[in-house]
DNA sequence: AAGCTATCCAACCGCCGAAAA
DNA sequence: CTTTTCGGCGGTTGGATAGCT
């Protein structure tokens, strides 16, 4: 990037007048740019490039345009909402950037983009383990995505989890009362091309550390969602979430400490539980 | 205070499909 | 029908900055 602009800068002035521009856009070139448009409209974006007197790709103006100009951009941190139907498009489409940005008005496909990256992934990192697997997949809906929920409900008891609250404990579901996702095992690494520590760990476990399920509240989910989307949710099905299985990596363990997670019966999911929101509340939820 | 590291995010790149020539 | 151009998409890069030692 900086040699782009380096280079610009030290060339004769006749190279300057025909040389494409990279980098950082100045204020000049915005207000170019908004000016054009605002006169003949978007699109076209080679015919822009060539008759607004910028000197950029037409890609780059559109990019520029669409990621930063265009008047309706939302920008800040994104609310609960926002990162709830991020994590949840995310899970049905996978990295279809442009097509979840149109459920989030104002916001751009670059920008969610850069939120999966940078607040997603790290989370999975941090956990050693691939974004793509299963086992995190189950954790965001099993965990990040009800934890969303509730800060979105904005209730003062979910939000404080403590380990003996009755909120912890209705998180503690009975397998018998959901639909049968199997401890998966076979499930998580499955889908593993190569095995992690994580799932050596799950599949050394005996069925008594099988992995608890965690109840979530699918009716509340639905209502607070769909009222989240800015269309008619055609051709969004609201089956939602998976009651699927919760598998607990044996690195939440190293990155809590480990000193609650030595038992593994309900008390121990609690603490389980309550650590892991204290995780995403400090490293990854932004209000 | 200085150097190092991690994180964020604006911007670029290559590829692809659709439309136009 | 073939070639070229354009717009759009997803992946990646690297500068700026905050935080840490």
């Amino acid at each position: 990037m900086s040699s782009s602009l380096t280079k610009s800068a030290s060339t004769s002035s006749t190279d300057e007048d025909t040389e494409l521009r990279k980098g950082p856009w100045t204020l000049e070139e915005d207000t170019l740019l908004i000016h054009y448009i605002s006169s003949h409209g978007e699109g076209r974006w080679n015919l822009l490039s060539k008759r607004s007197g910028l000197k950029r790709t037409g890609k780059s103006c559109r990019l520029r345009w669409l990621n930063y100009l265009k008047p309706d951009i939302k920008r800040g941190n994104l609310t609960p909402h926002e990162q709830l139907l991020i994590l949840d498009l995310h899970s049905k489409w996978g990295n279809r950037w442009s097509k979840i940005a149109q459920h989030l008005p104002g916001r751009t496909d670059n920008e969610i983009k850069n939120y999966w990256r940078t607040r997603v992934q790290k989370q999975a990192r941090h956990l050693k383990i691939d974004s793509n697997s299963a086992a995190f997949q189950e954790i965001i809906q099993c965990f990040w995505m009800p934890r969303l929920l509730r800060k979105i409900q904005g209730s003062p008891s979910s939000v404080m989890l403590s380990q003996n609250s009755a909120t912890t404990q209705t998180l503690i579901n009975h397998s018998s009362l959901l639909p049968q996702v199997s401890p998966n095992k076979g499930h998580v690494h499955t889908s593993e091309k190569t095995k992690s520590p994580s799932i050596d760990y799950l599949e050394s476990m005996s069925d008594s550390h099988i992995p608890q399920i965690l109840e979530y509240p699918t009716s509340d989910y639905n209502t607070v969602v769909k009222g989240c989307y800015n269309v008619d949710n055609i051709g969004y099905d609201m089956e939602a979430f998976s009651l699927a299985s919760m598998v607990v990596p044996s690195d939440f363990e190293d990155s809590m400490g480990g000193s609650q997670l030595a038992e593994n019966n309900g008390v121990g999911s609690a603490a389980l539980v309550d650590s892991l929101w204290n995780i995403v509340d400090e490293s990854w939820v932004v209000l």
